[in-house]
DNA sequence: TAATCTGTTGCAAACGTTTGCTGTTGATGG
DNA sequence: CCATCAACAGCAAACGTTTGCAACAGATTA
C-alpha cells in the first residue's frame, strides 16, 4: 500500500540502506545517487516511516506538552510557541489537558513516556517528589515551578509582583489586597511573598484574600471581601480573576481606578479587550514555550540541567491610578459608605 | 535500558507471544497465566512500546488536529474537548497551528499522515481540491466546512446569522453591517449568506464590510467604515471583532446598545467579560470536537462518510437593544452628527 | 610497486511488537 | 477406544527503518 524505502530501492536501482543514507545521512553517499535517489522518491511519493524510525533509533521526534488547562488563555500562547517552535526543529507536539488534576498528570506522563522524547510539564500541580521521579523515565522540563536538580524554565513572577506593587505604591496606595490563586501553585508562593515583603518594606499593609480558583467567576465573588477590607488596590492571581473583580466592582457603581486600582498577571488578550484596559504584569509566555523546547531538545545532548528565569514587565494601562485614600482604620460601614459616593 | 515483552517473558517463564497477547488480546490466554504476567509486568513496570506496535498493525493511536490559530479564543475549547475525548478512547493527539497558512497546513497534514490514523481538520484555508487529494492519503474529518463526500462537521452558523439578524430586525434595526472575516472562509459566505437573506425578506438592508482579519484590531478599525454606513446594528464575524468594534465605539462616545447594536459569533470567554456583555451566537465548540474525534474513530470501521451539523444558540446579552433610527437615506454627516448627541 | 587510505555501496542484524500457523494437552462424543 | 475438538502456548515471519561491518575501486603515499 503505502510506498517504502524498498519501493524507492528498487526503483531507482540501489540496495535500501542506500536510500536510508540519503535521508539520514546525505554526506555519506554520492552526490550524483543522491540525487538520482531524491527525484524517484519524490516521484514515488515516498514518506519515511516515523515508527519504523524511531523504533530503530530510540528517538520519536516528538514531545509531549501537558497543561493543566487548555482554555484558560494563559496556556494557548504558550502551547503555540511551542509548537511552532518544536515543528521547526522537525518534532511534532503532544497536547494534553489535565484539568488540573495531579492524578492525571502522572498518569499522562506515563502514558506519553514512551512516545516522545521528552515532556514539557506546565505549571504542574503535582509533588516536587512525584516529578522527580517521573524524571527518571522520561526527559522532563518544568514551566513555571522550580524544583532543585531538574531544569526548568520559569516566568519571574516574583519580579513581576514587586513591580506591581510598587508601582500601586508609587500612586500612594496603603493598603493593598492579593487575591490569591490555587492551593498548590508555585506561582502563587512566590506572588504572594513577594508582594507582602515589598509591601511591609515600605510600610504599607498588605492583606491576602483566598485561596481562589483561577478565573473570573472567582475574582467577582470576591468583590464583596475586597471591599470589607478597606484596600484601595488589588492585585490578582491572574488576569481572570482581576477582570472578574473589575466588571463585579463596576457593576457595584465602584469606579476603577477611581475608587479602587486593580492588577492582574499575565496580560492575556483580554486584558486589553476589556474597559478599562488592565493593568498588568506582561508574562513572556511565548519565550517561556520556545525556551523549554530548545531546553528539552539540548538535554538529550549533555546532561545540562539549567534552569531560566524569564523577566516579566509591568504594563500600566487604564485599571490602575490615584485612589482614594481614607483615615487608617476605617470601619467597612465608613469604606463601604465613601465608597458610594 | 526500557523493559520489553522479552523481559516479561523471560521473568514469568512463557514465550513472548504470550506476553503479547496478554495485552493485546486477553481473551486468548489462560486467566491463571495472564495475571501471573500482568504482576510481572507490573513489577518490573513493563510499558509496551507503542512505535513497535504501531509498525506491524499499522495503526498508531495517534489522532491530528489543525488549526488556523491555536491562540485564537474560538479554538481551545474544541481543542481541549477533542484531546480529552480521545484520550479517553486512548488515542493521544498531535496539535498544529498554520497561522492561516493554507500551505503551512498541506504540509502539515502530509507530515502527520504517516504519524497518526487520521486528522481533525479545523476550518481549513485549503482549496476543497486540495482537501480532497489529501484525503487519499489519510482520514479525515473536516471541522466547519462542509465538501461533499467528506466527513464533516459543521455547526450551523447560517441558523446562527438567521438568529441574529432577526433578533435586531425584532428590536426595530432596519439597515445592518455585516462586517465580514477572512477571505477563503466557508463561514464567512454562509453567515453572510443567511444575514442578507433573512434582511432582505424582511425588507431591511444590510450593508457587508470587509473582508478583515478576525481579530479584535480589525473590528476597531472598522468602526469609522461602519458609523458611515449609517447602521444602527452590526453582526460581525466572530466575538473577536465584535468585541473590537465595541469598545472602539464607546471610546468614540457612541452607546452601545444606546446608538449601534452589535452582535458576535462564537461566545468566546471573553465575551461576558466584556461591558456590555456581548450578545453573540454560541457555537457548541466543545460537541463538534468531541463528534469529530468520534466520526473519525468510526471511519476505519466502516467506509461511512457523515455530515453533522450541529445547532448553534443565540444568546442574548447587552450589547443589543432598539437602536435610534434616522430617516433614510441619511448621509454620513448627518449619521455622525445624530450620534454624536 | 606495494601499502594505505578515502569515498561509496552492499549486506545483514537489529529494534519491540503482532499474528497466522503448528503442536500439545485434556476433554468430549460416538 | 478412536476421532474430533477446544483451549492454550510456542514458533517464526513479518513491519520499515538504521547502522556497524565488509567489500571494492581508485587515489595517494612511501
Amino acid at each position: 500500500m503505502a510506498v517504502t524505502i524498498r519501493d524507492v530501492a528498487r526503483a531507482s536501482g540501489v540496495h535500501i540502506s542506500t536510500v536510508s543514507r540519503t535521508f539520514s545521512a546525505p554526506h555519506l553517499v554520492n552526490p550524483e545517487t543522491r540525487s538520482r535517489v531524491l527525484a524517484t522518491a519524490e516521484q514515488l511519493g515516498y514518506r519515511p516511516n516515523r515508527a519504523a524510525r524511531a523504533l530503530i533509533t530510540g528517538r520519536t521526534h516528538n514531545i509531549g506538552l501537558i497543561v493543566a488547562d487548555i482554555a484558560n488563555p494563559f496556556f494557548p500562547p504558550l502551547i503555540k510557541a511551542a509548537e511552532t517552535h518544536a515543528r521547526r526543529r522537525d518534532y511534532h507536539v503532544f497536547v494534553a489537558d489535565t484539568d488540573e488534576d495531579p492524578i492525571v498528570e502522572a498518569d499522562l506522563v506515563q502514558a506519553l513516556a514512551k512516545q516522545v522524547d521528552g515532556i514539557l510539564l506546565c505549571s504542574p500541580r503535582m509533588s516536587d517528589d512525584q516529578i522527580e521521579q517521573l524524571r527518571r523515565e522520561v526527559p522532563l522540563v518544568v514551566i513555571n515551578r522550580m524544583i532543585t536538580g531538574l531544569p526548568a524554565v520559569v516566568m519571574d513572577v516574583g519580579q513581576g509582583a514587586r513591580s506591581a506593587v510598587r508601582h500601586l505604591l508609587d500612586l500612594g496606595h496603603r493598603h493593598l489586597v492579593y487575591l490569591s490563586g490555587p492551593r498548590g501553585s508555585w506561582t502563587n508562593q512566590k506572588i504572594r511573598q513577594a508582594a507582602g515583603a515589598t509591601a511591609r518594606a515600605a510600610g504599607a499593609e498588605l492583606t491576602v484574600l483566598g485561596p481562589h480558583q483561577p478565573v473570573s467567576a472567582a475574582g467577582a465573588a470576591a468583590a464583596e471581601a475586597v471591599l470589607a477590607t478597606g484596600a484601595t488596590a488589588v492585585l490578582a492571581y491572574n488576569d481572570l480573576m482581576a477582570i472578574g473583580l473589575l466588571q463585579a466592582l463596576q457593576d457595584r457603581d465602584i469606579a476603577v481606578p477611581g475608587q479602587v486600582s486593580v492588577v492582574g498577571i499575565d496580560d492575556i488578550a483580554a486584558s486589553e479587550l476589556v474597559r478599562p484596559q488592565l493593568t498588568t504584569v506582561a508574562n513572556p509566555t511565548a519565550a517561556a514555550g520556545r525556551a523549554a523546547v530548545d531546553m528539552l531538545l539540548q538535554q538529550g545532548d549533555d546532561g545540562s540541567t539549567g534552569q531560566i528565569n524569564l523577566h516579566t514587565d509591568l504594563v500600566i494601562r487604564n485599571s490602575t491610578g490615584p485612589g482614594p485614600f481614607l483615615p487608617a482604620g476605617a470601619t467597612t460601614a465608613e469604606v463601604a459608605a465613601y465608597v458610594k459616593e
